[in-house]
DNA sequence: GCCGTTTTCGGCCCGACTGTTTTCAGTCG
């Protein structure tokens, strides 16, 4: 079984759970959670590099002994050290730490003072009001308790971006009502345009006097305050969104929006920056001797540690930091920059709108082209073109293009990717066309070997353009299939084909690490819509704010040059 | 357990809120 940084991450952040039970070094604990985050984050497949014999102490928070455990779990699976852990006393209280307001200390005194080990043992416990009874436990923590575990089993993770999204604008706009509000904004994950968040966190700044807090927690969907102060509050809304409000001082807008826009990783990296020079940051500013000399702006607060500005989608401390000091920050893309969007369904397969009603709506946004790319055959339930109609569909688009002004449409497929690697149409009639692009729609589980050989066929067809939606991934509902995604970005450079980002904010696949690996092998991307709908133009947007995490600039997006630099991309030889 | 322009030892980010306290420990982000 191929080990994933995820698995590492997972066990790194059991022991350290398990070391803090047991009263362990703090900063030992803390080196187990900085290095499962710096695996989690890694652009790359961890056990690639333990394979190529690398030196794993090159990357931050890993020293010798950590680097031992990695490659431990990765020849395993594995990693002695957690099971010994997990067999000594107390091994399986870290899945108590799971609650809400139960850490190492409170787990470790109902173990102690019950003899609660599980969860279930929790409820019992919970339930027959012996939770109050423990020395620095009362009626409020045993409530709570039960309140958590109901919420755990109804807890379905993170909220897809474009929920978050809906959810958020009605709250902002609620609070942005009350007199007294001079600022607001979402900062957290949502600012950094993360495909899920995990909560929203607000910030805002209010004239002197303005009880913001009393008016967020009245707030007609809020289904739960978990807690409330003056300057701070969470509640949790009657969709399960958790919500966390912080009212900062005007003054200290831009040092809060950084602190709270995170991530954590770009956060710590900053201050140690500034610890370097003398200087503490904190969600207030930047302070010298006790004295802010920054905060009011996020560029006041980077130009202290000498950098410039870094845009949220790339505080991730995935290397922008390094960049920034280097002056090589990259120019990201925008939504401006598209000059086209290159994979769209109409009614001829299974989506809603004509060939001149796409064009049209395509034309209304700026764009200088589209591809029209329905499925082939083998997609039934789509009503996938045969060769046979595909004539006549190409003949119908000569026709609409001699017609329609001030926008090309080129001639596309998303041609199935068959079992074996095959496309679902015969050369002859591909040759015909602007545009092809291939997809996987069935057959997702095959092994590894066997997946990635099946999609390399498919990119060593001379006449494939575009591998649409990579990885096959939809969030929350379908894994990513398994493959070798170097070896396929490799084969794509080779055949001077390009990979997709597909906007369709429940897959947008590629993901970001992923497109900056291929923006890191002179691999181009194409940052498309897959519309079945004039309304499903828009969602392009999500594909360029994942496009933007990733680091693409105009430079690596076929779709962002005119119609005869995107020719000549496509012409494959 | 990691790390180094205070470098091989001695540091390691820090403020707000809760609940149970009677002045603060524990938890969280």
């Amino acid at each position: 079984m191929p080990v994933h940084n995820t698995d590492i991450e997972e066990i790194f952040k059991e022991v350290a759970d398990l070391l803090e039970l047991q009263d362990a070094n703090p900063f030992r604990v803390r080196a187990y959670r900085n290095a499962a985050r710096t695996i989690a984050s890694l652009p790359y497949s961890i056990i690639d590099l333990v394979e190529k014999d690398k030196d794993l102490t090159e990357l931050p928070g890993i020293g010798e002994d950590l680097a031992d455990k990695i490659r431990e779990i990765c020849r395993t699976g594995t990693l002695k050290f957690l099971k010994k852990l997990e067999s000594e006393e107390g091994g399986s209280l870290h899945t108590l730490m799971g609650i809400p307001g139960l850490g190492p200390k409170k787990v470790k005194a109902l173990h102690q003072t019950l003899g609660i080990e599980t969860l279930q043992e929790l409820a019992e416990a919970a339930q027959q009001g012996k939770i109050g009874t423990v020395q620095g436990f009362g009626e409020k923590s045993e409530a709570n308790i039960l309140k958590e575990l109901n919420r755990l089993k109804e807890r379905s993770g993170r909220t897809p971006y474009p929920v978050a999204c809906q959810l958020a604008a009605p709250l902002i706009k609620y609070l942005k009502q009350k007199s007294g509000v001079k600022q607001i904004q979402i900062a957290g994950s949502f600012r950094r345009a993360k495909e899920t968040v995990g909560d929203l966190d607000i910030l805002a700044s209010c004239t002197r006097g303005t009880d913001l807090v009393t008016y967020f927690v009245h707030y007609e969907e809020v289904d739960d305050v978990i807690s409330e102060g003056k300057s701070r509050s969470t509640v949790i809304l009657k969709s399960g969104l958790q919500v966390d409000l912080r009212v900062i001082p005007a003054v200290s807008w831009g040092a809060g929006l950084f602190y709270f826009t995170g991530s954590k990783a770009h956060n710590i990296a900053i201050r140690k920056l500034a610890l370097k020079k003398g200087l503490k940051v904190n969600e207030y500013g930047v302070f010298k001797n006790d004295k802010r000399i920054a905060g009011k702006s996020e560029e006041e607060m980077y130009a202290q540690v000498d950098l410039p500005y870094i845009v949220p989608e790339l505080r991730e401390n995935r290397g922008e930091i390094k960049a920034a000091a280097e002056g090589k920050l990259p120019k990201l893309i925008t939504l401006d920059d598209i000059h086209g969007d290159l994979h769209m369904h109409t009614k001829k397969s299974d989506g809603q709108h004509s060939i001149s009603q796409m064009a049209e709506a395509a034309r209304e946004k700026g764009y200088e082209y589209i591809a029209i790319t329905e499925h082939s055959q083998h997609v039934r339930i789509a009503r996938g073109l045969d060769a046979k109609t595909l004539e006549r569909h190409i003949e119908e688009i000569n026709t609409i293009n001699n017609q329609i002004d001030g926008i090309e449409i080129l001639k596309g497929i998303e041609v199935d990717i068959l079992e074996d690697g095959s496309l679902d149409l015969p050369d002859e009639i591909l040759k015909a066309l602007d545009i092809v692009i291939c997809a996987v729609h069935y057959l997702f589980d095959l092994p590894e070997e066997q997946q990635t050989r099946r999609i390399i066929k498919a990119l060593e067809n001379p006449f494939v353009n575009i591998l649409a939606h990579p990885t096959g991934r939809v969030i929350g509902e379908r894994d990513p299939y398994q493959v070798d995604m170097k070896e396929i970005m490799k084969t794509a450079k080779e055949n001077n084909a390009f990979l997709e980002l597909n906007s369709y904010p429940y897959r947008l696949d590629l993901n970001d690490t992923y497109c900056k690996m291929a923006k890191e092998m002179g691999l181009k991307i194409a940052i498309n819509s897959d519309a079945h709908s004039i309304d499903g133009l828009d969602n392009l947007s999500f594909g360029i704010q994942q496009a933007r995490r990733g680091w693409l600039e105009v430079k690596d997006v076929i779709n962002a040059q005119n119609l005869e630099s995107l020719k000549r991309l496509l012409r494959k030889r």
